[in-house]
DNA sequence: AGCTCACTGCTGATGGCATAAACAGTTTAG
DNA sequence: CTAAACTGTTTATGCCATCAGCAGTGAGCT
């Protein structure tokens, strides 16, 4: 069992990989198709943009072309090849650093907030692209490409530049869930259940509750991006300056 | 159908909340109950360590009591609070980080080093936490105290403390979806694979082919929440250093 | 002792999902 | 002009959460 499932998907890695590379052999007998796997990604983030991805359904998209779910079948392997495919569209321009500066801190940080530009604009990439990524296209590999750039002037070593861009990359994430957590109207029932909450439990939870009187939990006075960008790449100046010496 | 939407969850978040603080009144007449929403919660999460979260349906649960899928309805309103329920078990035991020192530094260090251990015992806790949250048990409660009380003596201001927790969560959020990603033979097709491309595609991914031979995707030298960790918790102890003279 | 009714757990149905299988219609290469 | 290749369809399978309604149970009251 474990057996076929690994075979099928070694299969759909490499189904997976040439639609994304756009390595498709394009037939020229039967029918014309009517459409095309771009365009159904196209209409599929549409739908997600408008609805969230739990309405991006094989049916739901196929009805916005008028044909049935298993149409798509034809141009896409499965729903896990469509979602892909999806993530590539959203992605399509590379992220141009060379406005940002020199160094490389203004040219993560530009990476940074075209990144975070991206997950505001279609919230559910951040879902899509937590489902087991087996295949990346090429304009994923753009944007690994641009940010792995802009580190090489830190004279760190290459697994410390990869880390610290997954330390960035999780930032946005984050950001990202944070995002889709947050609703104004439920918050405030939240916290006003929470407070009677805390009201009634004070002693187990005393620095919580000084938290909450001191207004940690208020409208935020800093952005959260600039903030925590800012924690980590201090952070990562000071590794910096500490290996700097040492290795030069 | 928004509004209806609206007010069934709101009913919903009193019901939660009620479930998860035990304060339910518990009947009198008819027959014995055979469960108990924590003893369904209980085995919920055994079937999610072992099987993974996808795996945890009603069906599934109830069938490890030998009794129907809707006999879990008279315990628990639905499957949200099932799940919340399953949060609460795992996060039982309220972290003790006073074995850890005396400094904000090594007590927050400790306690992100015991979240990270819950989310490598039940990796499945990413996505239950992921689910919009609408209301925090007490155990969630300890653990975000635990962690407020040991930011106290940095001296920011509460709504930077919230931000520095938000960050540590974060890391381990991330770790926590960079474990479920990683699978050993997965990883070398993928190496496999995306080296094909980078060869035939060298020039438009420069520094991307750069860090590939610089093995910077290759096994981690460094322990990655050790990595993490010290690049924020640098980054804080900058803001402290920053701030520190000017307010005091 | 017996009645009532809250409470338990059940069966069966609904509507949603991805996708497998088999079939009918269309176009082009030989 | 035929056969192969290709497109889109209908139908069906097997999951899923959850609603509605039914039968049995047993504590508390009369």
């Amino acid at each position: 069992m474990a057996r076929t499932t690994k075979a099928k998907e070694a299969r759909d890695v490499r189904a997976s990989l040439a639609l994304l590379w756009g390595e498709q052999d394009r037939p020229t007998r039967g029918p014309k198709p009517s459409l095309t796997p771009h365009r159904i990604a196209e209409s599929a983030v549409a739908l997600a943009d408008a609805e969230g991805l739990e309405a991006v359904s094989m049916n739901k998209v196929a009805g916005t072309f008028g044909v049935s779910a298993m149409a798509l079948y034809r141009y896409v392997p499965g729903k896990a090849e469509l979602v892909e495919l999806m993530i590539e569209a959203v992605l399509a321009e590379r992220p141009d650093l060379s406005a940002a500066g020199d160094g490389w801190r203004p040219r993560l940080t530009e990476w940074a907030r075209r990144s975070w530009g991206v997950y505001q604009a279609h919230p559910w990439l951040l879902a899509a692209t937590a489902m087991r990524r087996q295949a990346m296209g090429p304009h994923q590999l753009d944007w690994l490409d641009a940010a792995l750039a802009a580190l090489e002037p830190t004279g760190l070593t290459a697994a410390q530049r990869h880390q610290v861009f997954l330390l960035v990359v999780g930032l946005i994430r984050n950001l990202a869930q944070q995002l889709l957590d947050f609703d104004e109207e439920q918050d405030q029932e939240w916290n006003r259940l929470t407070g009677e909450l805390l009201d009634r439990h004070a002693d187990r939870f005393p620095a919580l509750t000084r938290a909450v009187a001191a207004g940690a939990f208020g409208p935020a006075a800093e952005d959260p991006l600039t903030f925590g960008l800012d924690r980590i790449l201090d952070g990562v100046q000071t590794l910096i300056d500490r290996e700097g010496p040492g290795a030069g």
